[in-house]
DNA sequence: CTTTTCATGTAACAAGTTACATGATTTG
DNA sequence: CAAATCATGTAACTTGTTACATGAAAAG
């Protein structure tokens, strides 16, 4: 249930409304913890149901702002702390297992696609760690630390996929 | 609809019986595309019903036995090459984010314990890779390719956590 | 005054989790 | 013959995706 705990997390800084959220959930946290609009409304929903959330405001068009409750900071860290973060599923790697039923060029042709990718992902991050006035708030300690893997972790795939090229030879 | 084709590339070696793909998945595929004994026998019987795999062969307490149809073999090899693997969610990441409403020490402890975790899965990796004789025929290249990446994988997150431990002072 | 942006909601469906239920066969 | 293992199935629930629907307010 981590969607819950993005929302609760982002709300910590200052309140915001679901669409201020999804548009949070599109650029930062997009490659990180993905979700739809439907999703953050129906869970900002069954927050404030069980206060761990309150609408603090409402403005135009319908706007409800929502502000994080002291129950709601104290579940933000009672999962950060109590509970263990669930292991990931990798599609990208499922995929390699099951190259051997397509022809070398083919199996390469998706190798160099993922290093394609990570090449930019990595450009991508390496630029805006570059673009980032970074001083030592908490904030920016661990956005930092957020984007560091971000960057190890494209570079990384990069590198994989390239030497992965390597080990597949035509017959 | 990775479960699916995770089903359709385990089929393409050899029959197996849902028992025996429950197996594969608590181990092989454990880390990469964990699946749940209903979600396993749930997905079978689907692709039975849309003839990408048939029961082959009934055996002794009600075992069915699934062989993979040239239909099903099409489909994994479409799946491969046409479509793009979705991106992954991290929880991992998603809690770096949050780390500033905990205390420094706290923020270590979670750092410390996922440097920990990575250690321990590099180390398993490394003595798998180690036990296992690598020929070079096609499921050995990418059985290959895939340890490698967990090996790569684990041993960057060790090595991004322990950084990021330097990096979290206290006040 | 038309288009864009802001803003929320819901319905239908697909995928994933947890728990329960059942029974046959093999092993000690 | 008791316990472990093999083997499948299903029900209830949660999470995530896609698509549709609606309308207010700001911008040009």
């Amino acid at each position: 249930m981590s969607l819950r705990h993005a929302l609760l997390g982002l709300l910590v800084e200052h309140p915001a409304s679901g669409y201020d959220l999804l548009k949070t959930f599109g650029t930062s946290l997009a490659n990180v913890w993905p979700a739809t609009q439907s999703q953050i409304y129906g869970e900002l929903t069954k927050l404030a149901d069980s206060e761990l959330i309150v609408v603090s405001e409402q403005g135009p068009r319908g706007r409800k702002e929502y502000t994080l409750t002291d129950t709601g900071l104290a579940e933000l860290r009672r999962w950060l702390i109590e509970t263990e973060p669930q292991r990931t599923r990798s599609d990208v790697l499922l995929r390699v297992f099951f190259l051997g039923v397509l022809t070398p060029q083919q199996a390469r042709d998706y190798l160099d696609n993922q290093a394609a990718h990570a090449t930019k992902l990595h450009e991508e991050l390496k630029s805006l760690d570059g673009s980032i006035e970074w001083d030592d708030e908490d904030l920016s300690i661990y956005g930092r630390i957020a984007l560091e893997y971000g960057q190890r972790f494209s570079a990384m795939q990069r590198d994989w996929a390239e030497w992965a090229l390597t080990q597949v030879k035509d017959k």
